[in-house]
RNA sequence: GCUUGAGUGGUGAAAUUGGCAAACACGCUAGACUUAGGAUCUAGUGCCGAAAGGUUUAAGGGUUCGAGUCCCUUCUCAAGCACCA
């Protein structure tokens, strides 16, 4: 308690802050006696410039729930941590040569003593960070089921190489071709990558889709983004050993095709042009090339493209279809090839237009339709497939295809399999070795060696100036594979990845291949032992946030990535609140690897996060978007010195709908501020002492009418996350009890309960000054008493052909006949009805009575 | 362009299944208490009108006894997708 008779929110939000600590008061362990409520946020990057409002706007929100559930007697988990690998971190050991976990060490405590500071109750038993060794140790044995099960390969792919910079950059990091910082041009460079095949797990994360009680506009964008069509493969013949393939979502329009269009980058095409056109392709192929990504996608350009001189051949009519190069057709999609059907395709009509192809229309339009037609209707001019409905017509013209061996039904997702490397130092290093053809055939034929643990079915290998390396996972007891220290954070220029600066002691390893030892290497491999080279690369920082949840369940268990006791307690969280800006990059990976773990049978349920919410984002005073650029960055530490964390949390959630994104506006935190100021001096007379008028033995029946009405609306508004209108409604009653000379103790106690979630600090504050020895996170939630709020007296509002011109007050057990008697003598009714016909009367039960009268 | 949301006072916003629009706050006006007020309290505050009363939820239309809420058209804003064959 904290002796005094001002309102001194900083001794007292210090005090039970540190009494919260000392009593682990939201410490959490299983309980078989209670249910669980496992409450999960989004946890944070630490980021130098520390929590900013929007932080603390889920955190204050999931710490509301968290208290609640607690009062409701459920064993509430709401842990914390942090996702510390990523770039900043990197960037700043770049500049100042100091190891990133410095900086990153220093971040983390400063976010904690913030969180800290605005009363959070979380469980910092249960404390993660994805950069701590005993963490990543697991980041990197899921790594190794997922290459041991054929999910992880390399592959060739082009990154953004800054060659200024001397770095590569993540997409996020190149604006219209030059890099972000410096402003330096970016090129497209292949280097072999790791990918993880997340296509594999494209049915199921989209049928998971459905069974989730997400947002719903989340749910839309993740099916959008997996992307799944239905469609068949059709092979057009070009010469006798020479076949095209194109993919089809309408192989009901095949009748219609007058060209085909394959991606400047097909294959084929060296094969197919002919030797007058071989020019112009080249050139075009040349043009297509320089231009950037955004120039390509660019939709308000015309489409261009050119002939290659080759025909096909329709499956079905015989004919001589011409074949064309377009930069519309997208290689990653499909084959790479389409067929060209202007009549009833938007693209297709375009590009037909432009080269004057024929327009075939093979669908009867609806009325007032014109070309291109692109919806259902009835096939013409299609052979013995006229006459079928567009719908049938695409079963029966692929079972066609498939019998003449030319077709195929088949699905193609948008999805893409997922680049897992990053040429960054800052990340959890790969667990990988790479050694020779013959070494590993070596081990291979080793039985029983301990690096067979992680060994794939089949080998991963890629070739570099003509050698093959084949990829050998270490074993669980080499985890964690810790960073090397390396003498530059920066890559050079001469390689790609920092990791490469480090020690050759690191980098070259000599491997026993029975006793599964590692040593570096020192060129000389005896009998038994393979030498190889270490993955240079790294992960990217959404590999320890695909699965940081469950380490929550047992932060220190060592035997395995999670407890499976602690796992058959929590299951998965009950809420997961967190930032759109999610909802298909670390909401999708980590379903993946969820499901993943869950199909190995380490997990008990195949979906992560049942229920999920995103708070909207709080802009700048300006209405704009907060950022370092703008000016418009609010730091909510100058709030909590002015206010008091109480203060800023009910600010935050009284600013309006936790969903929205709503500009802050500091003059806002006056009336929350004077509210607490208000609630102070209701309980708290002159000498510090608690009121006197908070220590009644009863109150009067309108303010219990009040309380319980209150009760009621918190509860609910709670319960949907309408924060701001609980708030409202606790205002309404203080500004009850403002009225009454005295109220009971007990009322007093529930109101400080209703109010503790939001405000933690003062109801505990004023809850001790009451007389509680238990902390009020201790007391159980009050019950709403229905009977406490019926009324004797009902207010029945008269309306006339609806409009509201009286009111009556009725006996609450009044017959719908004496109130409809009573409100036709109301004496402001009573003149509408002598002047016209009375035509209809509607009573609406305890609400009101509207006449509908004809004047 | 497509998809999905959303548009309510000077401001942030409330409003069960269609049933008193603007709760609760901010701001503003007047008053009280004060040496003082950026403290506190009281009253008022959508718009027009002296009042009676009329009128009001982006605009227009419709359904209904009754529409902020349901349907149609248009406009504006936001988010997502963006040649995915």
């Amino acid at each position: 308690m904290i002796k005094t008779a001002e309102y001194d929110f900083k001794a007292i939000e210090a005090h039970w802050q540190a009494f919260w600590a000392e009593h682990k008061t939201f410490h959490a362990e299983i309980d078989e006696s209670k249910k669980k409520y496992w409450i999960l946020d989004m946890f944070p990057y630490p980021s130098g410039a520390g929590l900013h409002v929007g932080h603390i706007e889920g955190y204050t929100a999931t710490d509301i729930l968290g208290r609640y559930k607690k009062a409701q007697g459920f064993n509430v988990l709401h842990p914390m941590g942090w996702d510390a690998f990523g770039l900043p971190a990197e960037q700043h050991a770049i500049a100042t040569g100091l190891h990133p976990s410095i900086n990153t060490k220093k971040n983390i405590d400063n976010f904690r003593q913030q969180m800290h500071r605005i009363g959070l109750g979380i469980d910092w038993e249960r404390e993660i960070n994805t950069t701590d060794p005993e963490y990543f140790r697991w980041t990197q044995w899921i790594f190794l089921q997922l290459f041991k099960h054929g999910l992880a390969y390399v592959d060739q792919k082009p990154v953004w190489w800054c060659p200024q910079l001397g770095t590569v950059l993540a997409n996020e990091e190149v604006v219209d071709g030059k890099s972000e910082r410096g402003n330096y041009p970016v090129e497209r460079k292949p280097l072999r990558q790791w990918v993880l095949k997340i296509t594999a797990y494209g049915d199921k994360l989209l049928k998971g889709i459905d069974s989730l009680d997400w947002p719903e506009a989340t749910k839309r964008q993740q099916k959008q983004w997996i992307g799944r069509s239905e469609g068949g493969l059709v092979s057009f013949e070009v010469k006798p050993d020479i076949t095209l393939e194109v993919f089809t979502t309408r192989p009901d329009t095949i009748f219609g095709v007058s060209f085909i269009a394959i991606a400047p980058e097909h294959g084929l095409i060296d094969s197919i042009v002919s030797v007058e056109q071989k020019h112009l392709v080249e050139d075009y192929r040349k043009q297509v090339a320089a231009k950037s990504d955004l120039e390509r996608t660019d939709l308000a350009k015309n489409k261009t493209g050119v002939f290659t001189g080759s025909y096909a051949v329709h499956p079905f009519t015989g004919e001589r279809i011409p074949i064309w190069i377009s930069d519309y057709v997208l290689m990653h999609h499909g084959t790479g090839a389409v067929m060209g059907v202007p009549a009833h395709d938007e693209r297709d009509f375009e590009f037909a237009q432009t080269y004057h192809l024929p327009i075939k229309q093979v669908i009867t339009l609806s009325s007032n339709e014109t070309l291109p037609a692109v919806g259902e209707g009835v096939l013409v001019n299609s052979g013995k497939f006229s006459g079928l409905a567009t719908l049938d017509a695409r079963k029966a013209i692929l079972s066609e295809l498939e019998h003449l061996k030319v077709g195929k039904t088949t699905v193609q997702y948008k999805l893409h399999d997922w680049l897992f490397s990053r040429q960054r130092y800052w990340g959890e290093p790969f667990p990988i070795v790479w050694v020779e053809e013959k070494d590993y055939q070596y081990l291979l034929a080793c039985d029983h060696s301990p690096f067979k643990e992680f060994l794939p079915k089949t080998p991963i290998a890629y070739t570099e100036n003509g050698k093959s390396l084949f990829a050998v996972p270490l074993t669980s007891k080499h985890l964690p594979l810790t960073l090397p220290e390396v003498s530059s954070y920066k890559p050079t220029m001469g390689s790609t990845t920092p990791l490469q600066n480090a020690d050759s002691s690191w980098l070259n390893v000599k491997m026993n291949c029975s006793t599964g030892e590692i040593l570096p290497a020192d060129g000389f491999v005896e009998e038994g032992w393979i030498a190889g080279v270490r993955e240079t690369n790294t992960m990217p920082q959404w590999a320890g946030s695909c699965w940081y949840y469950l380490r929550y369940l047992s932060p220190h268990f060592s035997n395995n990535f999670v407890d499976d006791k602690a796992l058959h307690y929590w299951e998965t969280p009950d809420m997961y609140i967190g930032g759109a800006e999610h909802a298909v990059l670390h909401l999708l990976y980590a379903r993946f690897w969820h499901q993943f773990l869950f199909d190995l049978g380490l997990l008990p349920t195949s979906e992560p996060f049942k229920k999920l919410f995103h708070p909207g984002i709080i802009l700048g005073p300006d209405g704009n978007k907060m950022s370092k650029s703008l000016g418009n960055v609010i730091n909510p530490n100058s709030v909590i010195d002015e206010y008091g964390a109480d203060a800023l949390r009910l600010y935050e959630m009284f600013l309006g709908p936790l969903e929205a994104s709503k500009p802050w506006s500091l003059q806002n935190v006056e009336g929350v501020y004077r509210f607490l100021k208000k609630v102070w001096r209701e309980f708290v007379d002159l000498e510090g002492e608690i009121a006197k008028k908070m220590l009644g033995s009863c109150d009067s029946a309108e303010f219990q009418r009040l309380l319980h009405e209150t009760i009621l609306k918190v509860t609910e508004a709670i319960e949907n996350l309408r924060f701001n209108t609980a708030i409202s409604q606790l205002m309404i009653c203080l500004n009850g009890i403002q009225k009454e000379p005295q109220i009971s103790k007990n009322s007093a106690k529930v109101f400080l309960q209703l109010l503790a979630p939001f405000a933690p600090h003062i109801a505990e504050e004023l809850w001790e000054r009451l007389g509680e020895k238990a902390s009020i996170t201790e007391a159980a939630w009050p019950n709403f008493d229905a009977s406490k709020c019926v009324r004797s007296q009902l207010k029945v509002v008269v309306q006339v052909n609806g409009k509201v011109r009286d009111e009556i007050y009725v006996s609450a057990n009044a017959e719908p006949s004496e109130i409809i008697a009573a409100a036709k003598k109301a004496s402001k009714v009573v003149a509408y009805l002598s002047k016209g016909t009375l035509v209809k009367e509607i009573y609406v039960p305890k609400k009101l009575v509207n006449f509908v009268v004809i004047l």
